[in-house]
Order: structure tokens, then sequence, then C-alpha cells
DNA sequence: TTTATTAATCGTAATATTGCAATATAATAA
DNA sequence: TTATTATATTGCAATATTACGATTAATAAA
């Protein structure tokens, strides 16, 4: 159906699944990177970096804005974008909880 | 085309979004949940427990086991899982690297 | 043997995702 | 005003994902 049964989940559990996903593509782990390497915030050689056409670039920068991840400012004609680094640690602690679990019961497999 | 063009991004770029890919749905994040939580390892009331066809449950758990997130031991006629500590810790140090940036340049928009 | 029981696989329908060309929008430059 | 530049949106084609019924395979129980 390709249609995910959200309410056979927990809101955390979903929540959790849909931050997962934002990030579930090359182009906007490549997106992310570049944003946090760059010294200064990005234009849109973003294009150019990952290779893809313009329209594809900005329906994944939209994906991240849309998760929060990332914010953008108008600068002229064209966008100054950066990693909203308020969200980005609560990304960061909330994975982290998840992949370190208080109690692994000795493995039995 | 739903189809990734891997061939931009880096290996690295592309296994940590197949990584994150993998988890990147509730069903696979209550398996997990799931599988931490239990004292014992599970034969599979994980179908109970989703709440979703068996079918359904058994294509997760397969997508689970192909990134190499849990490992299966047959026991009769059913089957019993748990996550792999060791492929466990290494995605936890991944993604720990990737959401803590050593230098995180100061905001500009 | 026959009959459950458990889990994987096959086939399929419905929806989602990815990517791009074409177009639209909006701000600047000439 | 008329370009030019940068970005967003629309529409569409191709592939992927999610879910389930039906079937298969393999062990256990009768």
């Amino acid at each position: 159906m390709g249609l995910t049964k959200t309410e056979n989940f927990t809101e955390a559990q979903n929540e959790l699944a849909k931050m997962l996903k934002a990030l579930a593509h090359p182009a906007r782990i490549a997106i992310i990177e570049h944003l946090i390497k760059a010294n200064a915030c990005i234009g849109t050689d973003l294009v150019e970096v990952l290779g893809l056409a313009q329209p594809t670039t900005s329906q994944h920068l939209r994906e991240l804005k849309e998760a929060g991840l990332i914010k953008g400012t108008i600068e002229g004609t064209s966008m100054n974008y950066c990693i909203d680094q308020v969200k980005w640690k609560q990304y960061a602690d909330k994975l982290n909880a998840f992949f370190t679990p208080v109690n692994f019961s000795e493995s039995c497999c």
C-alpha cells in the first residue's frame, strides 16, 4: 500500500522514524555536511555540490527545512542556508537516547 | 524517478543514508525497542506487538537483518531475534560522530 | 502418517519518493 | 521598463516502499 500505519505506533516512535527519514538520503546528508563544513552560509553552490538539478536540490532543501534541521534567510535574490543548531542538538540528544539504552539485556542468540 | 543517484555521493554518505533508512519506519523502531526491552529474545509475539500482518512483520525484520542490526536464531519452528550489539554500537558511534561535529561555524542566518 | 504451528516468500495493489524539464516568482541590474 | 539571476513550484515518469492474502517450507505434535 505504500502507506505507513502510523496509528499502530506511539507518537514517539512515529516522530523518531520521521526524524531519521528526513536524513535518510545521501543528498540530504551531503547538504548537512556542507553546511557544517562551510565557514560561511551558502547561497546555492549547493546545486553544484550535489550534482543534481536545481529543482531536485530545492526539494531536498525543503524537506530538511520542514524537518526543522535547517533555516534559510533571504539575501537579495538568493538564500542563505544554515543548520538550526537548537534543533540539531535536539536531534542529537534524541538519537543518542535511542542508541544508548540504559539496560541491554544480555544477548541470547 | 524514485531512484537515488548514489554515484553523486561519497561511499560514507551513501552508507550513512542507508543506515538511517533502515530505521526510518515506526514498525522497525518498535521492533528494536521491543527487543531491547524484552529480557528474553522473542519468538514472534512481534506480530502482535506491531499489529501488522505476519508477512509485513517478516519483511521489516528482514530489512533490519539486512542492515545487520538484528540477528535471528532458529528454535524449533520459531525464531529468536535479538539486537546485534556489536553492529548496534557501530551505528551509535557513526551517528554520534555525524551529529556532534568538531567545529560548528557560528550561525550566520 | 496427518495435522498444527511458525515463519519466509510470492504476487499484487496502493501510495511515496526521487529526479528533471518547464514554468512561475521575486529581487536585482541595466 | 526590460533583462538577468536565484529560487520555488508544477507536472510527470520511473522506481521504491508498505501492506496484505495466498502459498510454501520446515519443524513439532498427534
